[in-house]
DNA sequence: GTAAATTTGCAACAATGATGCAAAAATTAA
DNA sequence: TTAATTTTTGCATCATTGTTGCAAATTTAC
């Protein structure tokens, strides 16, 4: 069995050519990807709502997670440890280059914590850091 | 003249009465507003698209910033800081409260800088924290 | 292989956001 | 203050994005 089986079958989604296309999408690729970038990958293939579904699932399973970011673009992807070893740890930073505009998944950087004013308790933090990428320097 | 006219002026914007009521708004909320919200509140009295404008050049003047989220909601905030001193400082941490899903500016918490892995150049960093707030707890 | 469960595609719809253009309003100049 | 110029608004229209119900197809379990 390919690896890629092998990660839905450890997150008890069946097999389905959808699934399989698209989340091999994400291993082929080394940043993040928008929902329109991989529907154009696969839109000949499959419709537009399989590929919705086939993404929310991947979410709530945890296979693949979300990126914020200030323009209305949602951003996936799928982070080393996460298919590797399966549990989740998303705590790390994310980069975008504002030159090829690609996010990456600094998986080495973990999240600050940061002190916050009373009444608040934190719960999850999120960290982006904007610039200029290695390969565009 | 009223504060509200004032940052306009300020901002070189002509005084109507959308600006007026959109930014007054802000000034009115203690948090964030997604764009459907101001929607909802100035419907009846102004065109869809004239939010839409009056938002966008508000983010280009510089009178609010947007946040980034992990859903598909565009967030924007009027600072305290910016409103009053005309000057741009957005490196704050924003809250948003998983109970009242309140987006909060934490004007005085500042981003704390990371170390990149080599090659990476920073130019801007975003943070974002989840949690409960002091109203909710 | 067959039955049950799940997933897919289609159609339809809702929400979000953008653009061109004429009418209206605001600013500038006289 | 009025007239001319500039800017903004509203309307119509369109594109994109995302959701839902349901029947057909596929996958899984037996």
């Amino acid at each position: 069995m390919n690896p890629v089986e092998e990660i839905l079958k450890k997150n008890k989604l069946s097999i389905t050519e959808g699934r399989l296309k698209i989340l091999g999408v994400f291993i082929a690729s080394n940043g993040a990807l928008s929902h329109a970038e991989i529907e154009k990958k696969t839109r000949e293939v499959f419709d537009r709502v399989t590929v919705y579904r086939t993404l929310q699932s991947f979410v709530e399973k945890g296979i693949i997670h979300l990126i914020p970011t200030k323009d209305n673009s949602i951003k996936y992807a799928l982070c080393k440890d996460d298919c590797q070893a399966g549990h989740h740890h998303d705590n790390h930073v994310h980069f975008i280059c504002d030159e090829c505009s690609k996010t990456i998944c600094l998986d080495d950087v973990t999240i600050p914590t940061v002190k916050l004013p009373k009444g608040f308790t934190p719960q999850h933090a999120e960290m982006v850091v904007n610039g200029v990428c290695g390969d565009c320097k």
